[in-house]
DNA sequence: TTAGAATTATGCTTTAGAACATGCAAAGTT
DNA sequence: AACTTTGCATGTTCTAAAGCATAATTCTAA
């Protein structure tokens, strides 16, 4: 079955935060109900307005998750790497989604439904907990982020954009590559510029030998620069 | 005693979402641990990069939570009216305060050990699901905020601004004017904007006959164009 | 009561970044 | 190979909003 070997490897793999928190009949509650979904490359999770009705667990490859704002632009607010939860927020505060997300790349994506997920929680505090933290975290980062991309200039927008993708993805086995290979309208969207800017931009930090870009394949050169261009505004 | 007489009258106007949610024992736990504070206009509660101890009640007033920016900018991130709860966020993320928190008029606000608090919700899942459904409220509202206020234009994130205002502290007896004076510069840093431009701006609203301006006392005129162009970008 | 400080109001100048246009190059399609 | 599509790069123009300067007004304190 591949659902369960799939969750075996997962759990194998010690990276389910929240499945080290449950006994035994739950886990077999959770077996019993999770389904797993592939989603192609920019291919629609779920939508802004859409009801929550699952929680989502990435599993392989990269998600998404945006705003679309004016005039069809796009605002990334998270990114997502395996083993990390989503989709929960809204079911949460019982209303519609106000954001969507999307695989990044071809993405192997668990549900669960959440009714279940709140009878779990009903029943074990440490998964109350567990979002309770998890909440708090995101909370914490929306609110910087409210401040850094309403008031840096474009340098630091984008200086931060790159840091959050090496804090997110991390590097190639190189230890300079960036493990994953947006689109210039992403970064752009990540960071709160036009596609124009962010081409720009990232060669003006290509020029200034602070990282190299070939094609989508960005290698951070002088990740402290990086670092003191995203502090200093 | 004071601490518990203006308790009473807090429960007596039955507006402590948290309150009813308590067992007789877990009340009284609370009565011996909370304590009432008093903050003149300005005030600051708490700031950012301290370390959060409390969990604050707010009684009577207005409070503002907002950070500081790049070049003494300030950016308001939520307002909050008695009963409301606020200052937990840091502690559950088991972080410092990225904001900080101030008395926008002279306020009473209580405090309660967060280590308290944690007990509790360990042992009262309605607790739990209090702070599971606020800290979802919040993380939506940032998430929305995020966009709005980087991609819509000046008028409209003034109207927004000026709708949250009605939304949080709604009128006076007449029905229109605001039950929050503010200083212009509180306005902009509202809004994401100069205070130059927010003077500017409530000008250009008043020759519109959107509102009324008579120093710090606004007047909602058209409520229903005021969402308009808060909508539209 | 007057001096001085803050706050509000407005006009003028400057600029960061959006919008637009165009050129290339790579990759897929027929 | 000829075509189309898509994404990257760069130069030019335009504008929303910031920055700055200066009054007018209100508030504060001696």
């Amino acid at each position: 079955m591949i659902i369960k070997s799939t969750l075996e490897k997962v759990i194998s793999e010690d990276l389910a935060a929240i499945w080290s928190l449950l006994n035994p009949e739950e886990k077999r509650l959770i077996t019993d109900n999770f389904e797993i979904h592939n989603f192609k490359k920019n291919q629609i999770i779920y939508a802004e307005k859409d009801h929550p009705m699952y929680l989502w667990c990435l599993l392989k490859g990269k998600v998404k998750l945006y705003k679309d704002g004016i005039g069809g632009r796009q605002q990334i607010l998270r990114l997502y790497r395996p083993i990390q939860y989503f989709g929960y927020r809204a079911y949460f505060a019982n209303e519609p989604y106000v954001s969507s997300a999307a695989a990044f790349e071809p993405s192997s994506v668990g549900s669960l439904p959440m009714d279940l997920v709140k009878s779990m929680i009903d029943n074990n505090r440490d998964l109350a907990w567990f979002f309770i933290h998890e909440l708090s975290k995101n909370l914490g980062g929306s609110d910087t982020k409210i401040v850094t991309l309403t008031q840096k200039h474009i340098r630091g927008r984008l200086a931060e954009a790159l840091i959050l993708l090496i804090d997110n993805y991390g590097f190639e086995d190189d230890g300079k590559t960036l493990k994953i290979y947006m689109a210039r309208e992403d970064v752009a969207n990540l960071s709160n510029m036009t596609t124009s800017n962010a081409i720009r931009t990232l060669s003006a930090f290509a020029q200034e030998r602070i990282i190299t870009v070939d094609g989508r394949r960005i290698k951070i050169v002088d990740e402290a620069k990086l670092r003191q261009i995203s502090k200093f505004g």
